[in-house]
DNA sequence: CAAGTCAAAATGGGGA
DNA sequence: TCCCCATTTTGACTTG
Protein backbone atom coordinates (compact mmCIF):
# COMPACT_ATOMS: atom_id res chain seq x y z
CA UNK A 1 0.00 0.00 0.00
CA UNK A 2 2.72 2.22 0.71
CA UNK A 3 0.18 5.10 1.86
CA UNK A 4 2.37 7.45 2.52
CA UNK A 5 5.43 6.73 5.17
CA UNK A 6 5.16 9.28 8.03
CA UNK A 7 8.46 11.68 8.28
CA UNK A 8 10.56 11.46 11.32
CA UNK A 9 10.51 7.75 10.83
CA UNK A 10 12.27 5.96 13.70
CA UNK A 11 12.71 9.21 15.26
CA UNK A 12 11.95 9.94 18.85
CA UNK A 13 9.80 13.12 16.76
CA UNK A 14 8.35 15.49 19.20
CA UNK A 15 5.12 16.70 18.13
CA UNK A 16 1.73 17.47 18.95
CA UNK A 17 -0.28 15.48 21.28
CA UNK A 18 -2.66 13.31 19.57
CA UNK A 19 -6.36 14.18 18.95
CA UNK A 20 -8.71 12.22 21.38
CA UNK A 21 -9.53 8.90 21.15
CA UNK A 22 -12.45 8.27 19.09
CA UNK A 23 -15.17 6.89 21.53
CA UNK A 24 -13.67 7.41 24.93
CA UNK A 25 -11.19 8.32 25.29
CA UNK A 26 -8.53 6.31 26.54
CA UNK A 27 -10.75 4.83 29.18
CA UNK A 28 -9.51 0.73 27.93
CA UNK A 29 -11.16 -0.47 31.13
CA UNK A 30 -13.89 0.76 33.29
CA UNK A 31 -13.00 -0.35 36.58
CA UNK A 32 -15.41 -1.41 38.08
CA UNK A 33 -17.52 -3.79 36.01
CA UNK A 34 -14.32 -5.50 34.79
CA UNK A 35 -12.69 -6.35 38.25
CA UNK A 36 -15.73 -8.24 38.57
CA UNK A 37 -15.72 -9.71 35.39
CA UNK A 38 -15.38 -13.67 35.38
CA UNK A 39 -11.92 -13.86 33.15
CA UNK A 40 -11.91 -15.67 30.03
CA UNK A 41 -8.41 -15.47 29.11
CA UNK A 42 -5.79 -17.09 31.48
CA UNK A 43 -2.09 -17.66 31.47
CA UNK A 44 -0.71 -21.56 31.22
CA UNK A 45 1.04 -20.19 35.03
CA UNK A 46 -2.42 -18.75 36.04
CA UNK A 47 -3.29 -22.53 35.89
CA UNK A 48 0.06 -23.97 37.33
CA UNK A 49 0.25 -21.22 39.92
CA UNK A 50 -2.24 -22.77 41.59
CA UNK A 51 -0.95 -26.66 41.44
CA UNK A 52 2.15 -25.19 42.73
CA UNK A 53 0.58 -23.37 45.85
CA UNK A 54 -1.65 -26.38 46.88
CA UNK A 55 0.67 -29.13 46.13
CA UNK A 56 4.56 -28.00 45.42
CA UNK A 57 4.24 -29.97 42.18
CA UNK A 58 6.16 -27.71 40.54
CA UNK A 59 8.99 -27.78 42.84
CA UNK A 60 11.06 -29.54 40.34
CA UNK A 61 10.50 -27.22 37.79
CA UNK A 62 11.16 -23.92 39.78
CA UNK A 63 14.43 -22.83 38.75
CA UNK A 64 12.96 -19.94 36.39
CA UNK A 65 9.71 -20.23 35.95
CA UNK A 66 6.34 -19.00 36.85
CA UNK A 67 6.34 -21.55 39.85
CA UNK A 68 8.90 -19.66 41.52
CA UNK A 69 6.65 -18.39 44.08
CA UNK A 70 9.83 -17.69 46.42
CA UNK A 71 10.08 -14.21 44.75
CA UNK A 72 6.49 -13.31 44.23
CA UNK A 73 7.00 -13.10 40.71
CA UNK A 74 6.35 -15.82 38.04
CA UNK A 75 9.30 -14.82 35.70
CA UNK A 76 7.59 -15.81 32.79
CA UNK A 77 8.62 -14.96 29.26
CA UNK A 78 6.70 -11.95 27.86
CA UNK A 79 6.18 -12.00 23.72
CA UNK A 80 10.08 -11.33 23.18
CA UNK A 81 11.26 -12.46 26.33
CA UNK A 82 13.12 -9.98 27.81
CA UNK A 83 11.59 -8.89 30.64
CA UNK A 84 10.35 -10.82 33.56
CA UNK A 85 6.58 -11.64 33.79
CA UNK A 86 4.98 -10.35 37.14
CA UNK A 87 2.47 -11.91 39.82
CA UNK A 88 0.63 -14.40 37.75
CA UNK A 89 -2.72 -13.36 39.06
CA UNK A 90 -1.68 -9.74 37.60
CA UNK A 91 0.13 -10.35 35.04
CA UNK A 92 1.00 -7.53 32.64
CA UNK A 93 -0.40 -9.03 29.91
CA UNK A 94 -3.82 -9.30 31.62
CA UNK A 95 -3.66 -7.33 34.33
CA UNK A 96 -6.73 -7.69 36.09
CA UNK A 97 -7.06 -8.30 39.52
CA UNK A 98 -5.66 -11.26 41.60
CA UNK A 99 -9.13 -11.90 43.06
CA UNK A 100 -10.20 -11.41 39.24
CA UNK A 101 -8.30 -14.54 38.14
CA UNK A 102 -8.97 -16.68 40.87
CA UNK A 103 -12.12 -15.71 42.11
CA UNK A 104 -14.35 -16.71 39.16
CA UNK A 105 -11.82 -18.27 37.09
CA UNK A 106 -10.33 -21.16 39.74
CA UNK A 107 -8.77 -23.87 38.14
CA UNK A 108 -8.04 -26.85 41.25
CA UNK A 109 -6.83 -29.62 41.56
CA UNK A 110 -9.35 -32.53 41.32
CA UNK A 111 -8.61 -34.40 44.96
CA UNK A 112 -9.13 -37.45 44.10
CA UNK A 113 -5.91 -38.75 46.00
CA UNK A 114 -3.25 -38.80 42.95
CA UNK A 115 -5.33 -37.40 40.31
CA UNK A 116 -3.88 -33.80 39.06
CA UNK A 117 -6.67 -33.56 37.10
CA UNK A 118 -7.32 -29.55 36.57
CA UNK A 119 -11.13 -28.42 36.37
CA UNK A 120 -11.24 -25.35 34.66
CA UNK A 121 -13.74 -22.53 34.81
CA UNK A 122 -15.41 -20.66 33.03
CA UNK A 123 -15.17 -21.45 29.27
CA UNK A 124 -11.96 -19.95 29.05
CA UNK A 125 -10.26 -22.62 31.45
CA UNK A 126 -12.40 -25.19 29.47
CA UNK A 127 -10.78 -24.74 26.70
CA UNK A 128 -7.48 -24.76 28.20
CA UNK A 129 -8.23 -28.03 29.90
CA UNK A 130 -8.87 -29.14 26.66
CA UNK A 131 -5.17 -28.14 25.66
CA UNK A 132 -3.74 -29.39 28.97
CA UNK A 133 -5.72 -32.70 28.05
CA UNK A 134 -2.98 -33.19 25.28
CA UNK A 135 -0.19 -33.61 27.18
CA UNK A 136 3.10 -31.99 26.94
CA UNK A 137 2.47 -31.82 23.10
CA UNK A 138 -0.68 -29.77 23.49
CA UNK A 139 0.69 -27.72 25.71
CA UNK A 140 3.73 -27.06 23.53
CA UNK A 141 1.29 -26.23 20.82
CA UNK A 142 -0.70 -24.47 22.90
CA UNK A 143 1.90 -22.31 24.14
CA UNK A 144 4.09 -22.20 20.25
CA UNK A 145 0.46 -20.95 18.58
CA UNK A 146 0.84 -17.97 20.11
CA UNK A 147 -2.97 -18.45 22.24
CA UNK A 148 -2.40 -15.35 23.36
CA UNK A 149 0.55 -16.69 25.51
CA UNK A 150 2.74 -13.29 25.34
CA UNK A 151 4.05 -13.95 28.54
CA UNK A 152 5.26 -17.40 27.54
CA UNK A 153 6.06 -17.08 24.27
CA UNK A 154 9.33 -16.94 23.90
CA UNK A 155 11.40 -15.01 21.10
CA UNK A 156 13.80 -17.93 20.44
CA UNK A 157 13.03 -21.86 20.68
CA UNK A 158 16.20 -21.80 23.11
CA UNK A 159 14.14 -19.88 25.88
CA UNK A 160 11.29 -21.81 25.47
CA UNK A 161 12.55 -25.35 26.75
CA UNK A 162 13.48 -23.42 30.36
CA UNK A 163 9.80 -21.67 29.78
CA UNK A 164 8.09 -24.93 29.58
CA UNK A 165 10.08 -27.10 32.26
CA UNK A 166 7.70 -26.35 35.18
CA UNK A 167 4.71 -27.50 32.67
CA UNK A 168 6.67 -30.41 31.76
CA UNK A 169 7.60 -31.83 35.09
CA UNK A 170 3.96 -31.00 36.42
CA UNK A 171 2.60 -32.92 33.73
CA UNK A 172 4.91 -35.57 34.19
CA UNK A 173 4.11 -35.69 37.91
CA UNK A 174 0.40 -36.85 36.85
CA UNK A 175 -0.17 -40.14 37.23
CA UNK A 176 -1.51 -41.72 35.26
CA UNK A 177 -0.37 -39.23 32.66
CA UNK A 178 -3.28 -37.34 30.99
CA UNK A 179 -4.59 -38.64 27.74
CA UNK A 180 -3.90 -37.38 24.70
CA UNK A 181 -7.42 -36.12 23.21
CA UNK A 182 -9.30 -38.03 20.73
CA UNK A 183 -10.30 -34.66 19.04
CA UNK A 184 -7.99 -32.89 16.84
CA UNK A 185 -6.78 -29.72 18.80
CA UNK A 186 -8.79 -26.57 18.41
CA UNK A 187 -6.94 -23.19 17.05
CA UNK A 188 -5.94 -21.77 19.79
CA UNK A 189 -7.59 -18.96 20.70
CA UNK A 190 -5.66 -15.50 20.92
CA UNK A 191 -6.10 -13.39 23.83
CA UNK A 192 -6.06 -9.73 24.26
CA UNK A 193 -4.64 -8.28 26.81
CA UNK A 194 -6.64 -5.37 28.63
CA UNK A 195 -4.09 -2.68 29.45
CA UNK A 196 -4.71 -0.88 32.69
CA UNK A 197 -6.26 2.63 33.02
CA UNK A 198 -3.02 3.58 34.08
CA UNK A 199 -0.75 2.08 31.99
CA UNK A 200 -2.88 3.24 29.04
CA UNK A 201 -2.74 6.83 30.44
CA UNK A 202 1.15 6.68 31.08
CA UNK A 203 1.35 5.12 27.32
CA UNK A 204 -0.40 8.04 26.09
CA UNK A 205 1.63 10.48 28.29
CA UNK A 206 4.95 9.06 26.31
CA UNK A 207 3.39 9.04 23.19
CA UNK A 208 2.00 12.64 23.70
CA UNK A 209 5.57 13.53 23.81
CA UNK A 210 7.61 10.88 21.52
CA UNK A 211 5.38 9.33 18.54
CA UNK A 212 8.87 7.12 18.33
CA UNK A 213 10.57 5.17 20.77
CA UNK A 214 13.93 4.08 20.86
CA UNK A 215 15.37 0.54 21.66
CA UNK A 216 15.77 1.38 25.25
CA UNK A 217 13.54 4.12 26.18
CA UNK A 218 10.76 1.32 24.61
CA UNK A 219 12.55 -1.01 26.88
CA UNK A 220 12.28 1.24 29.66
CA UNK A 221 8.63 2.00 29.54
CA UNK A 222 8.04 -1.38 29.11
CA UNK A 223 9.51 -1.69 32.64
CA UNK A 224 7.87 1.01 34.38
CA UNK A 225 4.67 -0.47 32.53
CA UNK A 226 5.17 -3.85 33.48
CA UNK A 227 4.63 -4.59 29.87
CA UNK A 228 6.47 -6.41 27.29
CA UNK A 229 8.62 -4.55 24.73
CA UNK A 230 6.98 -6.10 22.17
CA UNK A 231 3.48 -4.90 23.97
CA UNK A 232 4.73 -1.08 23.75
CA UNK A 233 5.85 -1.50 20.54
CA UNK A 234 2.31 -3.00 19.68
CA UNK A 235 0.66 -0.31 21.10
CA UNK A 236 2.52 2.42 19.46
CA UNK A 237 2.57 1.20 16.25
CA UNK A 238 -1.38 1.08 16.62
CA UNK A 239 -1.34 4.43 18.16
CA UNK A 240 0.55 6.18 15.49
CA UNK A 241 -1.65 4.12 12.93
CA UNK A 242 -4.82 5.18 14.73
CA UNK A 243 -3.56 8.97 14.93
CA UNK A 244 -3.21 9.06 11.27
CA UNK A 245 -6.52 7.77 10.35
CA UNK A 246 -8.12 10.24 12.38
CA UNK A 247 -6.12 12.56 10.69
CA UNK A 248 -6.44 11.08 7.35
CA UNK A 249 -10.47 11.31 7.58
CA UNK A 250 -10.88 14.57 9.07
CA UNK A 251 -9.22 15.93 6.37
CA UNK A 252 -11.24 14.03 4.45
CA UNK A 253 -14.24 15.18 5.80
CA UNK A 254 -13.16 18.85 5.68
CA UNK A 255 -12.65 18.62 1.74
CA UNK A 256 -15.82 17.24 1.26
CA UNK A 257 -18.09 19.31 3.26
CA UNK A 258 -15.71 22.21 1.47
CA UNK A 259 -16.53 21.09 -1.88
CA UNK A 260 -19.88 20.43 -1.17
CA UNK A 261 -20.63 23.93 -0.03
CA UNK A 262 -18.88 25.33 -3.63
CA UNK A 263 -20.03 23.20 -6.13
CA UNK A 264 -22.58 20.99 -7.21
CA UNK A 265 -23.96 17.79 -5.96
CA UNK A 266 -25.21 18.64 -2.69
CA UNK A 267 -27.48 15.64 -2.65
CA UNK A 268 -24.16 13.66 -3.01
CA UNK A 269 -22.21 14.98 -0.04
CA UNK A 270 -19.67 11.85 -0.17
CA UNK A 271 -19.40 11.71 -3.72
CA UNK A 272 -15.58 12.35 -3.45
CA UNK A 273 -15.30 9.79 -0.76
CA UNK A 274 -17.12 7.38 -3.01
CA UNK A 275 -14.64 7.95 -5.95
CA UNK A 276 -11.78 7.27 -3.68
CA UNK A 277 -13.72 4.29 -2.80
CA UNK A 278 -13.44 3.22 -6.06
CA UNK A 279 -9.84 3.70 -6.42
CA UNK A 280 -9.02 2.53 -3.28
CA UNK A 281 -11.77 0.15 -1.55
CA UNK A 282 -9.59 -0.46 1.34
CA UNK A 283 -9.26 3.04 2.53
CA UNK A 284 -8.64 2.28 5.75
CA UNK A 285 -10.58 5.70 6.92
CA UNK A 286 -13.79 4.62 4.82
CA UNK A 287 -14.68 2.38 7.93
CA UNK A 288 -14.77 5.52 9.81
CA UNK A 289 -17.42 7.94 7.97
CA UNK A 290 -18.78 9.44 11.09
CA UNK A 291 -19.29 12.94 9.20
CA UNK A 292 -20.70 12.11 6.29
CA UNK A 293 -23.25 9.18 7.40
CA UNK A 294 -26.15 11.15 8.52
CA UNK A 295 -26.35 12.74 5.06
CA UNK A 296 -27.32 9.00 4.17
C1' DC B 1 -28.38 -12.98 29.65
C1' DA B 2 -27.66 -13.49 24.69
C1' DA B 3 -26.73 -10.79 20.83
C1' DG B 4 -24.88 -6.84 18.84
C1' DT B 5 -21.44 -3.22 18.66
C1' DC B 6 -17.11 -1.20 18.81
C1' DA B 7 -12.33 -0.12 20.32
C1' DA B 8 -8.14 -1.95 20.47
C1' DA B 9 -4.56 -5.73 21.05
C1' DA B 10 -2.42 -8.81 18.21
C1' DT B 11 -1.13 -10.86 13.68
C1' DG B 12 0.91 -10.92 9.28
C1' DG B 13 2.47 -9.06 4.86
C1' DG B 14 5.51 -6.16 2.63
C1' DG B 15 8.96 -2.45 2.48
C1' DA B 16 13.26 -0.13 4.07
C1' DT C 1 14.56 -5.48 13.09
C1' DC C 2 11.90 -1.85 12.65
C1' DC C 3 8.15 0.35 10.39
C1' DC C 4 3.30 0.97 8.21
C1' DC C 5 -0.85 -0.87 7.14
C1' DA C 6 -4.81 -3.95 6.75
C1' DT C 7 -7.02 -7.31 8.96
C1' DT C 8 -8.48 -10.52 12.48
C1' DT C 9 -9.91 -11.47 16.87
C1' DT C 10 -10.88 -10.49 21.48
C1' DG C 11 -12.90 -8.29 25.34
C1' DA C 12 -15.65 -4.62 27.28
C1' DC C 13 -19.70 -2.54 26.93
C1' DT C 14 -24.63 -1.76 25.48
C1' DT C 15 -29.12 -3.04 24.31
C1' DG C 16 -33.40 -5.43 24.18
Amino acid sequence: MSAGALPGRRQSSPSSAPAAMSRSPPAPQQPSPASSRPRTSFLIQDILWDGAERGARLDRGRSRGFGSAGNGESGAAPADGREGGSDPGNHPGSPHPTGASHGTGTAREEDTGEGCELLLEPAGWEWGREWIGNGWAGIREWIGNGSGMSLMRSGNGSGMDQEYAPVQSYLAGCDPPLPASPRPPKPPKRSRAAFSHSQVIELERKFSHQKYLSAPERAHLARNLQLTETQVKIWFQNRRYKTKRKQVTAELARSDTALAGHKGHPELPGASLLALRATWPYLPCLYYLHGWSPSW
